[in-house]
DNA sequence: GTGAAAGCGCTAACAT
DNA sequence: ATGTTAGCGCTTTCAC
């Protein structure tokens, strides 16, 4: 390629031109068909390469019905957790040859309606989308005609592949490993209870407290937006009473954040003074002073869920592949955990 | 939309046949177009809802030359760097009514030249690419007629707009600022001196050291690739030397998550043991025990300036546009610098 | 204000 | 092994 490259894009045409062939003879001979004889298959590549041909994927989608697109949709992309998810989904797709067309919905209903029909007009190959809790029932009814892998949330009106994790497996694992410990002061600051997910981790604290045989402190405990704003007021209201709990949970990454920046400010020792378990997967908080114990999302893991769940569908393969996949957190155990001293 | 949400996906054709219109007429009351009656608009409206129409992209591809799409080439979405210029990004877009396909490259140029041909596929009215250092020629011929915006890495071979930021800059205002704390043994951690980044950033400590009237201690220096193990390592070597430096700057987000890891292992406190200047916008800095002092990059406003580079030219309006955009690092004082104790 | 007709680039069915 | 033909769904030009 090079000198030939000028404004008007090279088509298959161009190519038959070029070498005295029709421009279907030409289709076959790049897509690699049989029935192509090995001299001719040469001189196409060669031209294709020589011009700069590169294929328009509009004409193709038209022809085919479908395009080579994963339409991917994810509440924000400045977390972590989502970008590592991101990550992997585009090294997974590139792999097989598909393209991510990338969507934030800012976990805003509106938003993410606009997004899904703006993502259908692609007419994907197949679609991976973690939905906002009050999704609209019209984008929910854009979705179900669809192959769409449902990721962390699983919308019960909407059928297909769901890969999810159990959300109070990780509050329960995070209690356990405290009590072990032998705290039975400790707080917690998670999100509303009226959301499914913060149902879910106050269901599981529950069951590791009942479990060890303790009952649930109201007042140590603290439910509020999942945001390091709440995570920061929460901690210091926490801090602030006649007598501090000995260790403290902190179930969401947001709430993490701000807990960890509460108690930077009032320079509280850990894990001298609090035993502290944080949410999320930054590497950072292995390189914490002491390291911070984490209960953590296998991030990278759900992605590659969702990715074999929609490409083994793609194939038609999916016999053996059941329908909803539940991983579970997993607890990282760090310095920031250790027996109570009082 | 609803029941009649068929398998096969609804055409204009069919929206006109329900109305006893023709297609073209159908095409221009969704496009908004003038000569079109209040009425007849109305009813196409309510008939592509009723319907469940969504436009096929790969048609209007097909028929305008270009797809409403911008391609987007990052090289690692787990820098939250460039996930926050992704988001930043996405959003934009979002508004502007395009759509963002994600490539990630992994600075890896044969990789990056497989991204670049597939976004090519899509005919995207514009492109923003983060180009590997040593990307391919071809490559580069395959950007040189679309209209491209070089995001941090501005390749001299290939013409239009760059968007990025002054190297040294976030070298010299930290070595500046250790400087004025009164350190003078002060260590310095870096990419490799033969990329442009690590060139430049060593360039920056230089000037900062001679104007201060220093000399640069080659044993104080330690480059190496910009990866968390290099710099666990390098600053382990420097712990190890007879006498301490009582200042360090760790001149990437890699090196740094490194460098903190071998002063947490070797629990070396900061800022009483050593002060320590990052690189990166990780929000873990403010919540860090003390607050780590970084230099940043304005991740976000880059990504700003970028989508406006692009916006501004696809609406032909680039009169008092300048070329090439150049940004400068931030310096954000936290607890992690004091003056030396020795 | 609306209809008729053409054509974008590709692939698949059929013909040779 | 290759050529011929048709048509995917859309927008645009021209005609009325």
């Amino acid at each position: 390629m090079g000198a030939e490259l000028t404004r008007k894009r090279v088509t298959l045409k161009d190519i038959a031109a070029e070498l005295g062939l029709t421009h279907p003879t030409v289709s076959r001979a790049l897509a690699g068909h049989e029935g192509i004889s090995e001299e001719t298959r040469k001189k196409v590549q060669q031209a294709a390469r020589r011009l700069g041909y590169v294929a328009n994927s509009g004409a193709r989608l038209l022809r085919r019905g479908h395009s080579n697109v994963v339409g991917l949709l994810l509440p924000d992309m400045t977390n972590e957790f989502y970008a590592a998810v991101a990550q992997r989904l585009a090294d997974d797709c590139a792999r097989r040859g598909l393209q991510l067309l990338l969507s934030i919905s800012a976990n805003d209903p509106d938003r993410e309606l606009a997004q899904v029909t703006a993502l259908l007009e692609a007419r994907p190959a197949g679609l991976i989308a973690t939905l906002a809790p009050d999704a609209h029932p019209e984008t929910l009814a854009y979705l179900a005609p669809m192959l769409c892998v449902q990721f962390m949330q699983g919308h019960p009106s909407l059928a297909g592949p769901v890969v999810t994790v159990e959300d109070s497996s990780g509050a329960r694992k995070a209690m356990q490993h405290l009590l072990d410990l032998g705290h039975r002061a400790i707080a917690f600051v998670g999100p509303n209870a009226d959301t499914p997910i913060g149902d879910a981790r106050l269901r599981g604290i529950g069951e590791a407290l009942a479990a060890a045989g303790c009952a649930l402190d109201p007042d140590l405990i603290r439910l509020g937006p999942s945001t390091a704003d709440f995570g920061e007021s929460a901690v210091g209201s926490l801090l602030e009473r006649g007598v501090a709990p000995t260790a403290l949970y902190l179930s969401s990454a947001p709430l993490s954040l701000g807990g960890m920046r509460a108690l930077s400010r009032r320079a509280a020792a850990v894990p001298g003074d609090i035993s502290v378990i944080v949410a999320g997967g930054s590497p950072w908080y292995d390189a914490w002073p002491n390291g911070l114990t984490s209960v953590t999302l296998p991030g990278a893991d759900l992605a590659a869920a969702a990715a074999e769940q929609l490409f083994r569908r793609l194939d038609g393969d999916e016999g053996d592949l059941p329908e909803r996949l539940t991983l579970s957190f997993d607890l990282i155990r760090r310095g920031s955990t250790i027996p109570p001293s009082r």
